[in-house]
DNA sequence: GATATTGTTGACTATGTCGGTCGGAATAGT
DNA sequence: ACTATTCCGACCGACATAGTCAACAATATC
């Protein structure tokens, strides 16, 4: 049940985004740097989400991406599919005829809780949360240094 | 975020297993007839189940698995581990050294949400709920006859 | 217009995991 | 002895993951 690096990596990337609150394009480069992610791959990352309109590109010189959307209206249970593909835990989930148990099988329920339970605590998350956690955990971190 | 087939494969024959109600071992070649799984994998995912004290076996002529608790004492959070490895969809929750960012980052806390959501379905699900919706499902099928 | 900067795209690769299979050894009932 | 069964390690092909490489296209700036 592991999340691949695409969707660590996406979400970083679009966290970065969300943070710069900036309305000029963004360079890979410096998203790159700052999220540690390798250049040449995050290209690959960016460019479904291009295609799914969460971001857009400007290209050439002083040319990178912005978020196509406010960070509040971009939910995870948006972005992760687009990085991961389905979320089901299984392929029967989404597709009951690939297996004849579907119909009476009671495992798939339980895969099926998983499945939204998962759903649940994505879509409950915007980039504008991330983005709120982020401020407060700075202020708190900072708050240390006075005691 | 899949879950594998060792995962799947595991629980069914747990459930099979507690669907019989015997206390005599029961055969492999018999659980993996009922519940489709190829014999010689079923064996390979038989062994950590033995090995953690969920299963018993007994070798030999007549022999075969038993549970080694109760239906009711056996829990989807232990048997899921023990098949599919830590649930955590990503490493740096269990091990936060891995990542040089786990301690101010707030895409994990994301990742910690969602392991916990998946861990709050497994813990509440245990075999003997998986019987009881199996039976229930069958009483509802075989009422359709009588509709 | 030349150049540097940036995104776009497709091919390629190395490594590991998944989902098994094969062959045989050990153990126990008849 | 013979048969049924679990146990165990080696092996295998297909696919996914996590990248890298190289060439190209578009744009700002000098």
């Amino acid at each position: 049940m592991k999340l691949s690096t695409r969707g660590q990596y996406g979400t970083r990337a679009l966290l970065d985004l969300a943070l710069l609150e900036t309305e000029d394009p963004v360079p890979l480069r410096g998203v790159s740097q700052r999220q540690q992610i390798p250049l040449q791959y995050l290209e690959h990352l960016v460019t479904p989400l291009i295609a799914a309109g969460i971001l857009r590109s400007v290209r050439g010189a002083k040319g990178g991406i912005l978020l196509a959307k406010s960070p509040g209206e971009i939910r995870l249970s948006e972005v992760i599919p687009i990085l991961e593909g389905p979320i089901a835990p299984t392929e029967c989930l989404d597709n009951p005829d690939l297996c004849g148990r579907s119909s009476f099988c009671v495992t798939r329920d339980v895969w099926d809780e998983l499945k939204k339970a998962m759903e649940g605590v994505l879509e409950s998350t915007t980039l504008q949360n991330l983005v709120d956690r982020h401020r407060k955990k700075e202020q708190t971190e900072s708050a240390m240094y006075y005691v």
